[in-house]
DNA sequence: AATAGTAGTCATCTTTTTTTGACTAATTGT
DNA sequence: ACAATTAGTCAAAAAAAGATGACTACTATT
């Protein structure tokens, strides 16, 4: 057998999927909305200037399936959907903003 | 105009960059075993199964152009090179033991 | 000179991700 | 009825990421 089980490598590092979760296009810059509060799609749209309705569906939906954002709807004038953060998403709250504490020290170590 | 700025979007969300550059494949399980003590190209390609020559080198490369890794080249018998976390990369050590546990705790929330 | 180990590069192919633009469908306003 | 706003979906194309296999280059051993 040449088949490699790559729950091998994979299953000791558990920090590749969160990662995974979190990374990728528009997925930060998501997040980050949501720590302000509840975000609606068109809305979202506006803030994001070049994510597309598409992008920015495959992100949210790909948010919600990480159980990050939940997804509810809002029976209200006008109807509309918002997405905010679960209690997952919370619990990461401070592992994003030491992410971005660690992005600037990052910045600045470059020129040292 | 309707060329978009896309620093407007990205440059407010610093933890992206560091997302980026921590996420990419193989990347998290290469910074895992660093922690451990120098790397070598060919015994990390052994203990990564399913990682090819090409994916590593890449990974390695773009992981010492993020400044997360310092690369050395050994004079010593036989002539090789070591991947070392940088004084950078170790400053990032405890977010990553974090990712950790915040994929972890994901693990269980998803059921309740 | 041939073989093996060091650490890669290069061109190419495949797979995955992201973007684009058209389309759907319900609700509200005129 | 018609238009605007809500929030998407769908097929297709483009771009980015990852994998494959051959090849390079140096050192050391046989």
């Amino acid at each position: 057998m040449t088949t490699i089980p790559e729950d091998i490598a994979g299953e000791n590092c558990p920090a590749e999927g969160l990662l995974k979760q979190l990374a990728g296009k528009w997925k930060p810059q998501i997040f980050r909305l949501a720590l302000e509060g509840p975000l609606r799609f068109n809305a979202l749209l506006r803030q994001l200037p070049g994510a597309s309705k598409q992008s920015l569906a495959v992100a949210l939906r790909e948010l919600e399936e990480a159980g990050l954002l939940d997804k509810h709807l809002i029976r209200q004038k006008p109807l509309h959907i918002e997405y905010e953060l679960s209690t997952r998403g919370r619990a990461l709250i401070q592992i994003f903003h030491s992410l971005e504490e660690g992005a600037k020290n990052g910045d600045k170590a470059q020129s040292g």
